[in-house]
RNA sequence: GGGCGACUAACUCAAUUGGUAGAGUGCCACCCUUACAAGGUGGAAGUUACAGGUUCAAGUCCUGUGUCGCCCA
């Protein structure tokens, strides 16, 4: 074995075996099941540190169950991402000088397979870079001929029931793509723009209208007032004339309007905003559409402003106005401003024919799941967020004006009736239909094929025998940014169609941020990819990686100065496991996790410690197998109630996502329990000639022992180092499991008490330790101790002198108690353990360093004796917890008392 | 405007039902002791954002304020 953990090639080595010799698969074997469905990644994307962080969370989980054999399945599979994969290939297209439109829909759609045939595997190769134990037998695609089939059923089938509706009405309308967006893919951010003030004129004078968005002027069907504003009232249900047009329009009084914003007026848009779009309805409006589907002005509006988009249209219109002085005012003003989330671009409110899904009946159902548990979230508090989505859920426009997707299963006939059904033939058949029929264009909405994920995937609408066994699934393990987009609609449709929850749990985990909270983004340049920081990086390739493709080429001086300073020598490889444990470590349940790379490096050195504290076991044990019996020495047993605790915790804190603390736990237990003290103890055993070597067998066997529990233990969360230390020890752990990802997860061990004396031992060498090291007596010299002769101290520490004396340099435990020279002292569990000055100790140190000590245990004295002097404190706290305070007392009253004799003692030698 | 969350050591994060605030990194001192310098031993470091309140006892519960972030309108 090598001095040092170098986790590179044997991540991948291990990998291949364990995929290769099938263990991900579900074995059929066992009763107890435990599934997870994995939130499918886009297919043409790459993996992030958001996929890292929770796939890591994940495969923690999995791999516990399956060591605990349970019957465990990891559904794997991607989503074929309907906007994002499209606007990627039409990307390419246009560099190659083609485009959507000059191929034509079936040469598109295949250019796109194309596409994800070449991508797809970049991210399931990073999945398998993170050591996901994802069962790749059963790999799903959201496009796959049986999964489309789901699809379609589902929509038949809510079709049928009259949840699915054509509807005529205002959408989210994106001009770049042409497409429809849902309300959820909308983002709206302040920016700063302006307001205008507008002069509509009439017959008697003229009205101010005040407006954000003047080049919608000539949509304008109404102007309103709020029928109690004073200053207006004379002229409701009068007319004004609309500005560069030769249209009149009327005032009308509606309550809708704000009178102290603005003027007091508001021009009505019908057919471009949405408030706008429910007064008209008030009023019995015309809808007038002045837009094209690319975002111009259309035929609608006056000759000159034809073709222009909204931003020309603004100035020409305001240039208009301003010359024919109606313009009077312009301010500057901060207004959202509603964006495409995956294309930047500004929304338009446009009226189309769209097909929508009622959710209102559904949504009812699924909150009831939720508030009946048969749902649980974690942490819970996002319930709420999810009860008051589901409370103002809207229905769903589903249809998308995209190429890639699901085509929506709808036939027109001459006279554009609809029909919908599986095909084309069913419809004909059904509705005996020869003449022509044309497919609708649209494709369904990504998120109405991803909410089917959890039973799709395992062969539904058949009755599978994995969806039988399955499903439920067990956990879903997702960020708190799609709850709504999917957690909730996989809900709505799972109960809608099994009658059944989609997962048991909802783990909502938070947003990976960089180490100063900024999320990670292209544009920010701050993005960290999780194989970078497995295999490392060089400061020029990372710098490289951050600018190539910038939209905005300005921002490319200020990544790579950022990046510089941040990253000074690049990233070095700090491996799987220590990323796995950086992610499981901050899994507290916060919402949003700073990732910080000082803590991989910690982790890497954790790995670094359990590597080598197995190079120090396997030369223990050159040529040894381990046997039966285990060492029942006090160590020992010391050791296994410790592992003890730790494996409880460590589980527990497992099903309860509680990652942070499982880490928390296990880094303890083998860092400062096992490395730190059992390895110590063991050490010094095989070292000492007393102990025989039949002896030296049963501590081999017990160090074996734990050492394996421990490897195994540790597994879930790093499982390439453990897996790799433990084939190399596989026969000396006479294990016939082929991999310890398919052993058994370890037990406890059946009684073991608490080893108070091991405990006072450690206390003990700490205690010496610390006087060494603060009165700088060097390492190289040996020190005499003396004790109270008939104390029990004395009793414990003569029958382990050997791990006193190599642990904490002492040469001499004098008992005799007579005539006591000037000492060091420090007391535990009440008796005095003194260190003789002479030749070692500078006395006015010594005073100092008690004199510290002192003014700490006043402080506590303190606190301690207000305390007990409250007779409230004694009435009403518990029992238990008095008694406690009652003893710390007692101990700091006489560590007071003995430090302030002993200071004198001191003053008076010198 | 409504809702949610965060604020704890220099940095990144913990702290079960209220019970004397803990890690990692960094810092200081001493050590290359044959598992490990990616290490060992010891140490310093906090008015828990602020102001009130409840309580014997508050980082934790309540009220208000501030700063930052997210969601919805």
């Amino acid at each position: 074995m090598k001095k040092i953990y170098n986790p590179k090639n044997l991540e991948k080595k291990w990998y291949g075996f364990w995929e290769k010799s099938g263990f991900f698969k579900p074995t059929f074997k066992n009763k107890k099941t435990f599934s997870i469905m994995i939130p499918p990644p886009n297919v043409t994307g790459s993996l992030h540190m958001g996929h890292g962080f929770q796939n890591t969370l994940m495969d923690a989980m999995i791999r516990l169950k399956r060591m605990q054999k349970y019957d465990v399945l990891w559904q794997v599979g991607t989503d074929h991402a309907g906007i994002a994969t499209q606007l990627v290939v039409e990307k390419k297209l246009e560099n190659q000088g083609s485009s959507r439109e000059s191929l034509g829909r079936n040469k598109f759609e295949k250019e796109v397979w194309k596409w994800k045939k070449f991508s797809g595997n970049t991210i399931t190769k990073q999945l398998r870079r993170l050591g996901s134990s994802v069962d790749w037998s059963s790999e799903k695609f959201t496009m796959d001929k049986d999964f489309s089939f789901a699809v379609t059923e589902v929509f038949c089938s809510l079709y049928e029931e009259g949840l699915i509706y054509k509807g005529h009405r205002l959408v989210n309308w994106d001009p770049s793509l042409q497409t429809a967006l849902s309300d959820l893919e909308v983002t709206n951010e302040e920016e700063n723009s302006y307001i205008w003030k507008i002069k509509y004129k009439h017959k008697d004078g003229f009205i101010v209208v005040a407006t954000t968005r003047p080049e919608t002027l000539l949509g304008d069907m109404a102007v309103a007032v709020n029928p109690n504003d004073k200053r207006y009232k004379k002229l409701i249900g009068k007319k004004v004339k609309l500005p560069l047009t030769d249209r009149e329009i009327p005032v009308i009084a509606d309550d809708y309007v704000d009178m102290s914003f603005g003027t007091g007026c508001l021009k009505v848009t019908p057919a471009h905003d949405f408030n706008d779009f429910e007064i008209a309805k008030r009023h019995s409006l015309a809808y007038l559409n002045i837009l094209n589907k690319d975002g111009t002005l259309n035929e609608k509006v006056p000759q000159k402003y034809q073709k222009l988009n909204m931003k020309a249209a603004r100035k020409v219109i305001l240039q208009d106005l301003d010359e024919e002085k109606l313009l009077i005012e312009t301010k500057d003003h901060r207004l959202a401003i509603p964006r495409g989330e995956r294309t930047g671009e500004i929304l338009e409110p446009y009226l189309t024919e769209q097909w929508y899904l009622k959710t209102k009946g559904m949504a009812k159902e699924a909150t009831k799941l939720v508030k009946t548990k048969k749902i649980e979230f974690t942490p819970k508090n996002w319930e709420k967020t999810f009860f008051m989505w589901m409370n103002s859920i809207e229905d769903w426009c589903i249809s998308r004006q995209l190429w890639w997707g699901h085509r929506i299963p709808a036939w027109y006939d001459k006279d554009m009736n609809v029909f919908v059904g599986k095909s084309e033939l069913e419809i004909r058949k059904k509705h005996k239909i020869s003449g022509t029929l044309t497919r609708d264009n649209d494709v369904l909405d990504t998120w109405f094929s991803s909410q089917l994920w959890t039973f799709a995937t395992l062969g539904w609408p058949k009755k599978s025998k994995l969806l039988k066994k399955f499903h439920p699934s067990s956990i879903l393990v997702t960020g708190f940014d799609i709850i709504f987009f999917w957690v909730a609609r996989m809900i709505m449709i799972s109960e809608k169609f099994l009658k059944e929850p989609p997962f048991k749990k909802v783990f909502i985990h938070g947003l990976v941020r960089d180490s100063e909270g900024q999320k990670m983004s292209k544009s920010k340049g701050n993005i960290i990819d999780p194989i970078d920081v497995i295999d490392g990086i060089s400061l020029e390739n990372l710098v490289e990686k951050r600018t190539e493709n910038l939209i905005v080429p300005s921002l490319r001086e200020k990544i790579l100065k950022a990046t510089k300073k941040e990253f000074p020598k690049g990233i070095p490889s700090y491996g799987t496991d220590a990323l796995r444990l950086t992610f499981t470590s901050l899994a507290s349940g916060s919402r949003d996790i700073n990732f910080d790379l000082k803590r991989v490096e910690g982790y890497r050195n954790f790995c670094n410690k359990l590597w080598n504290a197995s190079r120090f076991i396997n030369l223990q044990c050159t040529n040894y197998k381990k046997t039966k019996k285990l060492s029942e020495d006090p160590v020992d047993k010391w050791i296994r109630h410790e592992f003890n605790k730790c494996l409880t915790e460590y589980v527990d804190h497992i099903d309860n996502s509680r990652f942070d603390l499982a880490t928390k736990v296990l880094y303890e237990f083998i860092w400062e329990k096992f490395c730190d003290w059992y390895i110590e103890f063991c050490k010094i055993r095989f070292n000492d000639s007393l102990i025989s070597n039949t002896e030296k067998k049963y501590i081999k066997n017990s160090l074996l022992d734990i050492f394996e529990k421990t490897l195994k233990m540790s597994h879930p969360i790093m499982p390439f180092i453990t897996e790799e230390i433990w084939q190399s020890f596989r026969e000396k752990f006479l294990s016939k499991d082929k991999s310890i990802m398919v052993s058994e997860f370890p037990s406890k061990y059946s009684t073991v008490l608490k080893q108070r004396n091991i405990e006072t031992l450690k206390s003990v060498i700490s205690g010496i330790r610390n006087i060494r090291s603060e009165m700088l007596i060097s390492p190289k010299t040996s020190i005499k101790i003396i004790v109270e002769k008939n104390s029990k101290l004395k009793k414990l520490l003569d029958e382990n002198k050997n791990y006193l004396f190599s642990l904490s340099k002492v040469n001499e435990i004098d008992g005799s108690y007579i005539k006591i020279p000037p000492s060091a002292i420090f007391i535990i569990e009440g008796t005095k353990l003194h260190i003789p000055l002479e030749g070692l100790i500078d006395v006015e140190a010594e005073i100092e360093r008690n004199l510290k000590n002192l003014e700490k245990h006043n402080k506590s004295f303190f606190t301690l004796s207000n305390q007990l002097e409250n007779k409230k404190f004694l009435s009403n706290a518990p029992r238990p917890l008095i008694k406690e305070r009652k003893n710390n007392f007692k101990e700091v009253k006489l560590k007071i008392s003995t430090l302030e004799k002993q200071i004198k003692i001191l003053k008076k030698i010198k």
